[in-house]
RNA sequence: GGGCAGGUAGCGAAGCGGUCAAACGCAUCAGACUGUAAAUCUGACGGCUUAUGCCUUCGGAGGUUCGAAUCCUUCCCUGCCCA
């Protein structure tokens, strides 16, 4: 039922950062399969920001290749964690979820991670399922059996605490809590970043503590945002989302810094071993133009989160607006409404939302960052043309048809 | 509990009675160049019916002053040291 151990190894190590202890993982293996009984293969999902990218899809995919040995999917969603609301690092003490929203967002999370994952051997719970239940005594007997010497081994908390920031004591509660997470499912295996190594490590401490034996880690590569130089998060709006429709997607990709090309590729993609080299090959004696490697990583993400003929069209679309300049076959159409005077251009920008202020507006126009039928605008009082229909183009890549009613 | 140092625009960081909507750097946005890449250059970067004009900002609330981000009072928050 389960391939031999080696091809198991052999799948499993592709594109890890790292297994911590590699030899364990070998001995949870061989009794798999001997007692022919799948691995359970934990994963912590945030429910407060249920967007996913294609940083998320790193471990997913890695997790979705565990489900194709045939072993045990289990997502944990943090609605415990998310109840309280977390006020850690810089952001301003996160409004609490209500359980609904977190269950709202877990179910979102879920849906979105199927389009990865397998839906035959998965399992998804929620911690408060029983970090709920604990008592406070619980906690301090939790909290006991850990001490602040190896929470600050944490290298952002050593960091944060020799420049003299804040660290909450609930921070130090939190990989504890995830340690119970992999206590309460006794996980086989748990999937995760590389900035997770530290928690996730705490997790076979807890286990052990618990009488439990201790999971083993598996940590991936943190993918860089398309700004090429931090993590993928939404919040740093440097993030490609699996479910970003095809065009954005496509554009997006092409839009990544070349350095980030093989990355990519090897990360996000399912290109063979033999691909991949190649890739590298070329990038590096530069014998095809990196933009067309780019063009083929495009193709492939949208093929995988959409289909090829998307991929095909967005490609089409991308070409007829960059390389031909000229504007899409579909926009978005803006009724206009009666307007007098000679600031209408203005104020169309900021009804039809293409800008944040009116005083954005005029300067990019000033800028020359707006034209109408190609035409760029460098009067922000000039009058709109008067016929029935015209195309509105707002920086790179904001386009508007804006008609008369 | 005591002492000290801090809280300035998305971030970092100047300013310490008027010339401050607030230097500088990063990030961001627009333009040029390109492969919508990178690098580089130029410009912008609180808001307003663009105006050598007005309005709202420098942790909160009061106060002193013709005038406060800058001085005083008080409150909140953060870090360090001592207990």
């Amino acid at each position: 039922m389960f391939p031999t151990v080696n091809e198991q190894m052999d799948l499993i190590k592709r594109g890890v950062s790292e297994i911590i202890p590699e030899d364990d993982l070998v001995r949870k293996i061989e009794r798999s399969i001997k007692s022919n009984k799948p691995l359970r293969v934990k994963l912590g999902c945030d429910p407060s920001r249920p967007d996913l990218h294609l940083g998320h899809s790193v471990v997913l995919r890695k997790l979705r290749q565990f489900q194709d040995l045939g072993h045990q999917a289990i997502l944990i969603i943090g609605d415990f964690t998310g109840m309280i609301g977390d006020p850690s690092g810089k952001s301003k003490t996160r409004p609490s979820l209500t359980l609904e929203e977190t269950r709202r967002n877990g179910q979102s999370y879920f849906e979105q991670a199927t389009r990865i994952l397998s839906t035959t051997n998965i399992r998804m719970q929620y911690n408060s399922e029983w970090l709920g239940k604990m008592s406070f005594a619980d906690v301090i007997v939790l909290a006991g059996k850990y001490t602040v010497a190896r929470m600050l081994e944490r290298d952002d908390f050593t960091e944060r605490y020799k420049a003299g920031e804040s660290i909450g004591i609930h921070e130090f509660l939190y990989p504890l809590a995830q340690a119970m997470d992999s206590v309460a499912i006794e996980a086989d295996i748990e999937l995760g970043g590389t900035d997770q190594k530290f928690n996730l490590l705490v997790g076979r401490d807890i286990q052990r503590e618990y009488g439990l034996e201790p999971q083993v880690i598996l940590t991936m590569p943190i993918l860089v945002g398309t700004d090429g130089a931090e993590k993928m998060s939404k919040s740093l709006d440097n993030y490609i989302g699996i479910s970003d429709p095809p065009k954005e997607m496509y554009g997006k990709t092409l839009r990544i810094p070349d350095e980030l090309i093989y990355p990519y590729f090897e990360l996000t993609t399912d290109v063979s071993h033999k691909e991949l080299a190649e890739v590298k090959q070329q990038l590096s004696d530069r014998s095809v133009n990196p933009r067309d490697l780019k063009r083929k990583l495009a193709r492939t993400l949208v093929t995988m989160y959409h289909n090829a003929e998307a991929a095909r069209k967005a490609e089409e679309e991308f070409d007829r607006i960059f390389v031909q300049k000229d504007v899409p076959v579909e926009m978005e159409v803006f009724p206009l409404q009666i307007q007098n005077g000679g600031t209408a251009l203005i104020s169309l920008l900021t009804e039809a939302q293409l800008v944040s202020s009116r005083s954005e507006a005029r300067r990019l126009i000033d800028q020359g960052g707006v034209s109408i039928d190609g035409e760029k605008v460098t009067d922000a009082n000039a009058p709109l043309p008067t016929k029935k229909e015209f195309i509105l183009k707002v920086g790179k890549r904001k386009f508007l048809k804006v008609v008369r009613p």
